[in-house]
DNA sequence: GCAGTCCTTTACACAACCTTTACGTTGGCT
DNA sequence: AGCCAACGTAAAGGTTGTGTAAAGGACTGC
């Protein structure tokens, strides 16, 4: 059962909002508190937190900043203004995802769903793995961090072997350029961004120059993805 | 027991709604000063709320705006004016749909209903859902975000998928085109707005590569539909 | 300092995609 | 039958996301 905590002084909002979740099957807690809300989420009863910017008795972001002395449980935030600098600020101090009131209860359960995925993924990496994968004619040796071609060596630099690792992985899947982004280069996808595009070229280049077959498809507006078996 | 909203101040229209909409069963409320109905409406008690832009002590659309602060609850507006303007900006602030005074009551009752009938659709859409689904030989790997026709899999835009994923979710049954606009499309449908056909007539096409007997059925006027079973 | 390596940004080209236009067809209606 | 609105779809148009070369930074080791 996956739990997640609301703190938001804005009762009403949080009865909204728990209706919506409890229709998708989450178990749902709301506190109108600042420093109730920081003990709850410390707790690390909860899988994700839901959590308002403009608190009475504590700031959101001080709240944040100290949540994240002790826990690195997922944070949504929310602000009723549009406020840029409230959204770099937040994200920096860690939070995973920012959301400008008013949302839709749609988009709110998008955001939140794309976190949890995100950190299934993260935890996925985490666990013991298979050392050693073969997609096709690629294999990953995990163990001396090398993939082969072929069974000749690439050349890669470290962003573009997690990359290509996590296609490896996930192959057979679609992995969001968001995910990519968050887990190999370590921050969130801005607009306009190309950096990821560019390492996935230089790693097609380098594919290429053994295997021209081999290819990571593009699936324009969704990801990348590694074909698993034949095509 | 579907409760439906009125704020208007024009005392003899509200009773000839509230006479229309009881006779069609529904629980009917009606207020004449905007405060008052951002009260009521704030707490969601109501399925849907009919809005008339103008009116006394507060502008319909400021009532919109901060009503969307709270609650994503359906809202109908009226307005006495042929307003091109302010049905713009109350789409934007979101409003689910616009009538124009006068109006019949049948009309409103029919709006009113695409209304009801479109909330109920897309709360069934954040249910949790089946990710494998058959439809004769159409075959959805929701997971996968891959639609299968005899096993082969269909190379589908993001939007032609949402468009297929609705049909099949909802086989035997008809989905209208503004449903589908709205949901697949995320946008209310024009007058004159061919884009949906042109994304069925491209669906139909891919399916046809691999099933001539399987087909989008139209049904004028009305919507389109995948029939579940035997044809 | 300088060279080397790597990541990111910039810039432009291109392809995929969505929408509009235009014209033909269909089906319900009187 | 004849009309008209709704629909089918090819082709053109516009928009957006992606591919990639080249330049710009940041960092490291010498």
């Amino acid at each position: 059962m996956t739990s997640i905590l609301m703190i938001d002084d804005d009762v009403a909002l949080t009865q909204l909002v728990e209706e919506y979740l409890q229709l998708d099957g989450y178990q749902f807690t709301a506190v109108h508190q600042g420093p109730e809300g920081l003990e709850l989420a410390k707790s690390n009863a909860f899988q994700l937190v839901l959590l308002d910017i403009m608190l009475p008795g504590m700031d959101g972001l001080t709240l944040l900043k100290q949540l994240r002395q002790h826990s690195y449980c997922p944070v949504l935030m929310l602000t009723a203004r549009g406020d840029e600098i409230d959204r770099v600020v937040g994200l920096e101090l860690g939070a995973d995802d920012y959301l400008a009131k008013p949302f839709s209860p749609r988009e709110l359960v998008a955001r939140i769903k794309a976190i949890l995925r995100r950190v299934e993924l993260i935890q996925q990496q985490q666990q013991p793995q298979l050392s050693s994968l073969q997609i096709n004619s690629l294999r990953l040796d995990s163990a001396k961090r090398q993939i082969y071609v072929q069974d000749n060596p690439l050349v890669l630099t470290a962003t573009e072997y997690q990359i290509l690792e996590l296609l490896m992985r996930h192959a057979g899947d679609v992995v969001s350029k968001e995910d990519l982004s968050q887990l190999a280069l370590g921050k969130r996808l801005q607009l306009y961004d190309r950096s990821l595009d560019m390492h996935i070229s230089n790693i097609r280049k380098k594919i290429a120059q053994y295997d021209e077959a081999e290819k990571i498809q593009t699936l324009r507006g969704l990801g990348y993805l590694l074909l698993q078996g034949e095509h």
